[in-house]
RNA sequence: GAUAUUGUAGCUCAAUGGUAGAGCAAAGACUUGUUAAGUCUGAAGUUGUAGGUUCGAAUCCUUCCAAUAUCGCCA
């Protein structure tokens, strides 16, 4: 039995059931948001459960002209009336309306100056009113299947039998090595208390030692993967990087499965089986949302030049992604055939490739992903060196276990390994970063105490959310994004 | 952090160094089965900031600020 009718809490229907309801001639009462109030008696409501608004109809001849006056764009309203078949085109039924309450007033001279106003506004304009913009079609789009995309994360690892392991988000280590992190402390700012030379003694902070946000749950996942077999944690993440671009940011949120008992080639495996069926599930559970933000990219192409437009529309690509394997490349593939591509030789990338052991440049994978394969693509077993000290190393000595999965116009969207299971390479290899064993003792722990081959990766929620909405741009696929200079709202 | 581009009405944009203008939105009136409704009317501006060049600056120069894109770091 659904919640609402289980425990009484709403008295009224949402606009989704009610566009697909039959119970014709029968009353409802529906509260939302006015869209739109066209001819002094068509009024567009919308409740965010759905992209589609239900119109409700005014007896505006035999209705206080005081009261007409207050459904304006933006208000808050309750309506009561009779489900009835729509004499008009656009929609299959519609509420004639009995009664309607206003909620809450919303002033048109002060809407105009937001971006309640009925109009298209540019996506610039819509992140200055983040608060507001989930108010919009695009933006209800978005954080509908942003939300949907989450649960499908859930359900996939559940059905899989992983188990959720809710790592920390304050964390004691700052070995992790994944970037510039954000301190946490309790101490008084003016007046932290001084060891001998000046700097803070953290010995005294709430921790007593220094603590900062979770750049990666990841060495944490390992010790319960050890422990419960398949995990996964899926929470905020941060990174005090001075990152400014469409795909970063400083708050977001990573989901990093962690498997015993599992090589690379699994983890390949699991990762490209798990973003299909992630994308599936919004291909089968938000036909509208999809529809909408396809028509939007459409329209948005009309404005560009030909060679900009893009070659798929949305759902297509999305399916193109569900239907096609992954292309999976080795790192040394990789160089070989960048080497001999066309942009190398004629020296159009800003970075040549001339030698192996090279970091691949965006504009590399960009070319590998866009133009070599035009599909996904697995890139595997990264010389170590330009790789992190906790991936397992090859027999060869020179690569390591590493896989990134590298998504058109998005670039990298998941990065994993196989982690490095000898307890002896990786206090090497720890010695020559210097990563002071005494940091990470516990994670060591896990190496002396059954140590087995595992693996996993971090997929950025975000960047997958980008890639399933076509929006371009990641400050765009979260309520409130967090970047250099910017934690309003 | 680097580079580039941009900043004019609520929004999207015009304006050769010479009177700041249009569309949309909003307001008022009319219309009333509309689908981003329609018709008419009036209103709306310290051209991001601070300085400079010039008889004259939205326009040229400099400072700062902001936004966006690309790059680096990554997810």
């Amino acid at each position: 039995m659904p919640f609402d009718k289980k425990f009484k809490i709403m008295k009224h229907i949402s606009v989704i059931d009610l566009l697909a309801s039959t119970a014709i001639h029968q009353e409802f009462t529906v509260k939302g948001w006015v869209r739109s109030f066209r001819a002094n008696q068509f009024v567009a409501l919308n409740d965010g459960s759905t992209i589609k608004n239900i119109q409700c109809v005014v007896d505006f001849e035999n209705t206080d002209p005081a009261l007409l006056k207050r459904i304006t764009v933006g208000a808050a309203v309750s309506i009561t009336g009779m489900l009835e078949e729509s004499q008009g085109a656009g929609q299959r039924v519609e509420i004639k309306v009995k009664t309607i309450e206003i909620a809450g007033d919303a002033d048109p001279e002060e809407v105009k100056l937001t971006i309640l106003s009925p109009k298209r506004h540019s996506l610039e304009k819509l992140r200055e009113q983040a608060h507001l913009r989930v108010r919009t079609n695009t933006f209800g789009a978005i954080m509908r299947l942003r939300s949907k995309l989450a649960f499908a994360v859930h359900e996939y690892f559940n059905k899989n039998g992983f188990y959720h392991a809710h790592t920390p988000i304050i964390t004691g280590s700052d070995a992790e090595g994944a970037g510039e992190m954000f301190r946490i402390s309790a101490l008084d700012p003016e007046n932290p208390p001084k060891n001998e030379d000046g700097s803070i003694d953290y010995s005294q902070d709430f921790f007593d030692k220094e603590t900062n946000l979770t750049v990666s749950g990841q060495l944490e996942a390992e010790t319960y993967a050890l422990g419960l077999g398949k995990v996964y944690t899926f929470g905020p993440t941060f990174r005090a990087e001075n990152s400014n671009t469409s795909r970063h940011l400083a708050e977001f949120w990573m989901i990093e499965p962690e498997v015993a008992f599992c090589d690379l080639d699994g983890n390949m495996d699991l990762a490209e089986d798990f973003i299909k069926y992630v994308i599936n599930y919004a291909l089968e559970n938000c036909q509208d949302d999809l529809e909408f933000l396809e028509n939007r990219l459409v329209q948005e192409d009309k404005s560009k030049p030909q060679a900009e437009r893009a070659t798929m529309l949305l759902r297509d690509k999305l399916k193109f992604v569900v239907e096609n394997n992954f292309k999976r490349v080795s790192y040394t593939e990789a160089i070989d055939i960048l080497r001999n591509s066309k942009p190398n030789k004629k020296k159009k990338f800003k970075f040549p490739i001339d030698q192996w052991g090279a970091d691949l440049q965006s504009e590399h994978e960009r070319y590998l992903v866009e133009k070599h394969f035009e599909c996904p693509v697995i890139l595997f077993d990264y010389p170590a060196n330009i790789k992190a000290f906790y991936m397992r190393l090859n027999e060869d000595g020179k690569t390591v276990r590493a896989m990134d999965i590298l998504f058109p116009g998005i670039g990298e969207i998941v990065g994993g390994s196989q982690r490095e299971e000898r307890l002896d390479v990786l206090k090497d290899k720890m010695a020559e970063l210097d990563i002071p064993e005494e940091e990470l003792w516990w994670y060591l722990d896990t190496r002396k105490f059954g140590t087995c081959i595992h693996s996993g990766f971090g997929l950025g929620f975000e960047r997958l959310v980008l890639f399933a909405t076509g929006m371009t741009n990641i400050r765009d696929v979260i309520p409130y994004p967090r970047f250099p200079g910017h934690a309003e709202f």
